[in-house]
DNA sequence: AATGAAATCAACCGCCACCAA
DNA sequence: CTTGGTGGCGGTTGATTTCAT
């Protein structure tokens, strides 16, 4: 007698999704909210498995993800969390918002880890990599750093220098927090970014939103030194400063709602001719 | 252009924690 | 306290894409 499966497996289907199936779970989301897993591939009209469609919302429907690979500092910021709180991927998904835990996962694993090999730095223990020995000749996954680029590039890895390109992202503050008193400072402190805090970037540009007034108390005003970071139009900024100040998620209804006006307002691409709805080709907003 | 290798990432699986009965 | 149901998490898989030859 085994384990008792998560649901019905019989006649469900598996594998990619494909839009219409997207579209069946984000209209009956945004319609009914998220409850109960388990009935909602059903009340739906899906073939899927409830684990399935939490999955796909949470990794790839929501409409709060910030999809794309992680900027430097995103990189940065999964790194020194990794460090403090290991393969808890969930957790340090928390600190990064628009960011799920697989995505922070499979970005470690394919190509965070690697960086971390090449500069000679142990990507489970964040600690030098012992020098290879004559029974362990070099290889380049482990390799000490060896060119002064190299060595910048795992400094900057590494926040050893607070002082050097000076961030005031509430992100980076929160790093820059966690790095002064790196000893003592439990993770759990790290605030996590408002709403009215977040950077959301789409295909082809960021979007960078000013807090009107920040709640921070070191931090007045929202600015980047990368130089993707684009102001984003003030309708936008208006928009998604209301939609992020209302209590969407207690009241999904009213995101519907919400997003209607912006559906009026902006062209979705039908995804692709491809049966799989892969990254950009469900739901892009121009 | 063809082919095999490597990289990528969406999705699945199984385990665990939590909660209500 | 025990049990069963559910959601969430982390590890892993495998299909697809990209790269190298």
């Amino acid at each position: 007698m085994g384990r008792q499966p998560c649901c019905d497996k019989v006649g469900l289907k598996k594998g990619p999704w494909n839009a219409e199936e997207d579209q069946k779970l984000v209209n009956f989301i945004l319609t009914n909210g998220q409850c109960c897993w388990r009935a909602v591939p059903k009340l739906a009209g899906l073939l899927r498995c409830g684990k399935s469609c939490r999955l796909r919302w949470t990794n790839y429907l929501r409409p709060d993800l910030k999809r794309g690979l992680l900027s430097e500092y995103e990189e940065k910021m999964v790194i020194d969390l990794h460090a403090q709180l290991g393969n808890r991927w969930a957790k340090i998904a928390s600190h990064l918002p628009g960011k799920t835990d697989n995505e922070i996962k499979n970005h470690w694993n394919t190509h965070i880890k690697k960086k971390l090999n090449k500069m000679g730095i142990d990507p489970l223990t964040h600690k030098p990599l012992p020098p290879p020995t004559a029974d362990q000749p070099p290889s380049e996954a482990a390799a000490q750093p060896k060119t002064t680029e190299e060595a910048e590039e795992l400094e900057d890895l590494l926040f050893k220098d607070n002082e050097k390109d000076k961030i005031t992202s509430p992100l980076i503050e929160s790093t820059e927090l966690l790095l002064v008193n790196n000893n003592d400072f439990s993770i759990d402190e790290i605030p996590v970014i408002e709403p009215h805090e977040i950077m959301i970037s789409s295909d082809d540009q960021n979007i960078s939103l000013t807090p009107s007034s920040s709640s921070s108390s070191s931090s007045s005003s929202f600015s980047s030194n990368s130089n993707d970071l684009l102001e984003f139009s003030p309708s936008f900024e208006d928009y998604y400063r209301e939609i992020m100040s209302s209590d969407i998620w207690d009241d999904v209804v009213d995101f519907s709602n919400t997003l209607d006006l912006l559906v009026d307002d902006c062209d979705i691409h039908e995804p692709s001719s491809r049966g799989v709805a892969k990254h950009d080709d469900s739901w892009k907003f121009n």
